[in-house]
RNA sequence: GGUCCGUUCGUCUAGGGGUUAGGACACCAGAUUUUCAUUCUGGCAACACGGGUUCGAUUCCCGUACGGACUACCA
């Protein structure tokens, strides 16, 4: 077997979807798998379509999912370089080639004149309109006109295109690794733009030609693929690279969680979750998208969901590490429909993988998102907050928004709670239980437990029946972790005070 | 329209000629818990349809329906 050498090959017109990140992982995992490269290739032959930070956008976000390049634009390597505008005069060659062959040729017809032909192909029945054996001869290109005036047109600055010539009716056949046989007519198939009016060649010429020279071993891309890499093994033929084809895995697409169809950026507003992976902000509308990072999703987590999502290891195992994913890993076990994309899962790993960190990383997150808040809070303290809450939280910042309490005292109390909780009994039990509490500040669960002890039962009150009101003084709400460690992480001092307080304004004596 | 690809619980999926069609997420119920969450237990719920082939088809074949992708001098 061949060294297994991979790409992936976005183009910088945006920032990176989600189903582009997946596609990425997979290259990853099958390079990893077998200690293979993994190639980032930039495909910038559109000019026009260029934005800027869009390839800085890419980089980084591929490094914070943790998919490592082994040869790129900025690792360099034995095939640079890795920007396809700046493999201008390789195209070149080839495309030389391919017209000395006969295999290519010298079109010359205006976007107007095409946009003609169509229509009036599209008018009569049965046909198909494209540029193709068919239509070809009708055409203005270097197989209607003589070779002088084609010398002529191209010396004068007369802008061509140069196109593939398609056999009129050959069957082309591709072994996908995910679907099996592929079959189609060439006559489907019509004479693509493989080097356009601005000297860039198109995608279809592009690829080929540097997966050929990079040596890639196996193209692995979306399924919107699929449709012209019939084109894409004829290219090869006619270049004489048949036998060092790669092979083909054409990954099912990403879709929408309701309904059918690609997901896209309106799908994910509008369910309220990110499509990609890091915040962009869009340069020409200024607008900003969040991403995956920002909202709190651990790469770890993200990654493990999203290679669940069309692949599957055939064991009932759910929980990957990159490394496992990579030992795992098998193309031929990729699905072939499309699968539509579940946040509620992804929250699902998110929490499975923060909960998976000790209390010290916990604790870090909250006291760094609480100085954002200008709340000071010591390591240990942290931890203790981190441990009590760790079961409750899904994402980074729930640590802080739910150990807030422990900072800032309720102003106000939910008062569906009060009405049904605050009562007699209650404050009867809260006023002792204040006074207990005021003597000692080195409250630890015991000294907490026996001074609700004693205050229940100096008032012969059952402690069960008070529970929720004691938390309502003291959190102002009805949930959160065991009482007993909520009062001590808050201390006797602050618990008597919040008791007090509760006492004043829920009234009380 | 044409070409290509696809279709197992609501979702991600396992499976494969004879299975009680398995798991996970979500949902619901019960148990535990001072509350909520966690945890545990249980429940709901699927082979798109029609023909073949076969003793037997969810599995193989052919159609149909439905869905998707592609159909640019974009990738």
């Amino acid at each position: 077997m061949r060294e297994v050498r991979v790409r992936f090959a976005p183009s910088p017109t945006g920032a990176l979807h989600i189903g582009g990140v997946r596609t990425a992982l997979y290259n990853y995992l099958l390079a990893r798998k077998h200690n293979g490269k993994m190639i980032l290739r930039i495909e910038d032959t559109d000019q026009n379509r260029y934005v800027p930070g869009a390839e800085e956008y890419i980089k980084d976000a591929l490094k914070w999912v943790g998919i490592e390049i082994d040869e790129g634009p900025d690792t360099g390597g034995p095939f640079a370089p890795y920007r396809q505008s700046e493999r201008k005069d390789i195209y070149a060659k080839y495309v030389q080639q391919l017209l000395n062959d006969g295999h290519a040729y010298y079109a010359f017809d205006s976007i107007e004149e095409l946009e003609a032909m169509r229509n009036r192909l599209k008018t009569q029945k049965g046909a198909n309109p494209q540029y193709d054996s068919t239509t070809r001869m009708e055409m203005t290109n270097s197989l209607t006109l003589s070779e002088d005036v084609v010398n002529e047109k191209i010396k004068s600055g007369v802008p061509y295109v140069i196109r593939l010539k398609v056999p009129a009716s050959e069957e082309v056949e591709l072994n996908d690794l995910i679907r099996g046989k592929v079959k189609v007519s060439t006559s489907q198939i019509d004479d693509k733009v493989l080097m356009k009016s601005d000297g860039m060649p198109t995608y279809h010429l592009a690829n080929v030609v540097d997966d050929y020279l990079m040596k890639i071993s196996h193209v692995i891309r979306g399924e919107e693929w699929l449709p012209s890499a019939p084109l894409h093994v004829l290219t090869y033929k006619f270049l004489g690279w048949e036998n060092e084809m790669p092979e083909f895995a054409h990954l099912p697409l990403l879709l929408k969680p309701d309904g059918k169809g690609k997901l896209s950026k309106r799908d994910a507003d509008q369910m309220g979750f990110p499509i990609f992976p890091l915040n962009w902000i869009d340069p020409k509308t200024n607008e900003l998208a969040e991403g995956f990072r920002e909202r709190g999703y651990l790469p770890e987590a993200l990654i493990n969901f999203l290679a669940l999502l069309g692949w599957n290891p055939g064991t009932e195992q759910e929980i990957f590490t990159m490394d496992k994913l990579a030992a795992a890993f098998e193309l031929e076990r990729i699905g072939k429909a499309g699968a539509k994309f579940d946040i509620q899962k992804a929250n699902w790993f998110n929490q499975q993988y923060l909960r998976s960190k000790t209390d010290e990383e916990l604790g870090q997150i909250l006291i760094a998102d609480l100085k954002t808040d200008g709340i000071d809070c010591e390591t240990s303290k942290a931890n203790a907050i981190a441990s009590a809450l760790r079961e409750r939280i899904t994402f980074p910042k729930d640590i802080a928004e739910l150990g807030k309490i422990f900072f800032i005292a309720p102003k106000s109390f939910d008062e569906k709670i009060a009405s049904k909780k605050w009562n007699e009994e209650a404050i009867a039990v809260i006023s002792v239980l204040k006074d207990e509490l005021k003597k000692s500040d080195g409250l630890t669960v015991e000294t907490a437990t026996s001074a609700l002890e004693k205050a229940t039962q100096q008032s012969g009150i059952a402690q069960g029946k008070i529970m929720q009101a004691l938390r309502l003084a003291l959190t102002g709400g009805a949930s959160g972790p065991d009482l007993m460690i909520t009062m001590v992480l808050l201390g006797g001092l602050e618990t008597s005070s919040r008791l007090a307080y509760a006492l004043d304004t829920l009234g009380g004596k």
